[in-house]
DNA sequence: CCGATACGCAACGGTTTCGTTTCGTAAGGG
DNA sequence: CCCTTACGAAACGAAACCGTTGCGTATCGG
């Protein structure tokens, strides 16, 4: 109130390293990415890998809910473009994103997170769900709702079936298909399938 | 090798009570069911619960690995009988075994740690995966197959894409769908979604 | 330079789980 | 009856984390 205190009216003293801040939420995500789960996770293992004595972490978080929280909000979720031209194609890059994702440890751990501990970590996941889950859904939806609209699916598809069908394909292929990494061409070859079905032309 | 030995020739002394294991395999699903992880388990908590002795856990299984290896093991797969008229009559059957078993807390925990632990204890995985995967991939496998015989099912079909359209729309349901039960048709909707395809009749 | 704050580090007491041991009792076989 | 083994209960020392505190140092504003 005196003068000036610029935006933010920053407080004497040192102020915090955000190096440290980062180097915390690095770790926290590196130790969750090689499958540790939340209530696996300690604060002094964080601290001692990150080099951080435990006072720096509790002075910015008070307990491990928080601190995982903030870790999972910085997964940003940059959606891939989409041509918009053909809806085959979109889809196409929609599930080539999923399958890109899956070969990295850091969303595929992630994704461990979200289907086994949602119901112990509820708000945790909620977060995790509107950033991380919902965009996706929606860039999928839109991209259907455009292929009834122009005659490219069919006219009484369930939207949510067929989400479910391209996205459960893909999850099933990461989750319980051979192990190593996913062929290149799976997300068109999924693409093709749903879209043409298993029966034999009518 | 004095005169009979029966067939296990029985030790001197009080015979271990299979009641007593019984009651502890049964706790340790129980807890796994109730959404604890396999490390979180604690053995003085089945003990505890089982009204068991830590003792009676200790002589039978060396650690807690073996014992859910053992509790797993027990989990019977009861597969459902396929009437093997239709293809899509099998196939509904078969999806909807899953459908019902996703309703059960038991398999369901199951399956999370299933997807969110293989990697930490493989061993554990891979039992539980030849009990209780493998011969419900042979039955739709088969299933798949006596369609493209029959001529119900596409000939140049992809048979393990196929399984992964039909049990990853299952499963993505199952985990990410709305909450609540599951719908009683689902199984028959997904059936009909995946052979028709979600592209307008060519 | 000085005061204030953050830093990494080490140690604290408290809690939980571990795997083991000891105890007195229960239940079979010879 | 006696020997053997299993039983449930309780307690043990060791280890891991918890959340907190004190220490000496580093880094900012004034």
């Amino acid at each position: 109130m005196t003068i000036q205190e610029s935006t933010t009216a920053r407080p004497a003293g040192r102020p915090r390293s955000e190096k440290a801040e980062k180097a915390i939420i690095e770790t926290t995500l590196d130790l969750i990415a090689e499958g540790m789960g939340v209530s696996e996770l300690t604060i002094e293992a964080i601290a001692s890998r990150a080099g951080v004595g435990k006072t720096t972490i509790y002075r910015r978080w008070s307990n491990k809910e928080d601190l995982v929280v903030d870790a999972l909000a910085t997964l940003k979720a940059p959606l891939p473009a989409l041509a918009g031209e053909s809806v085959r194609d979109d889809l196409i890059v929609l599930l080539d994103a999923m399958r890109s994702e899956a070969g990295q440890s850091r969303s595929r751990c992630v994704m461990n997170i979200a289907m086994s501990e949602a119901d112990r970590y509820p708000r945790l996941m909620e977060r995790f769900m509107k950033r991380a889950v919902e965009p996706r859904k929606l860039a999928m939806r839109g991209t259907l709702e455009r292929g009834i609209a122009s005659g490219e699916l069919r006219p009484d598809l369930d939207i949510d079936l067929a989400m479910a069908m391209l996205s459960g394909t893909m999850m099933h292929n990461t989750k319980w298909g051979p192990p190593g990494d996913l062929p290149l061409d799976l997300a068109e070859r999924i693409v093709d399938a749903v879209m043409a079905g298993i029966a034999p032309h009518s």
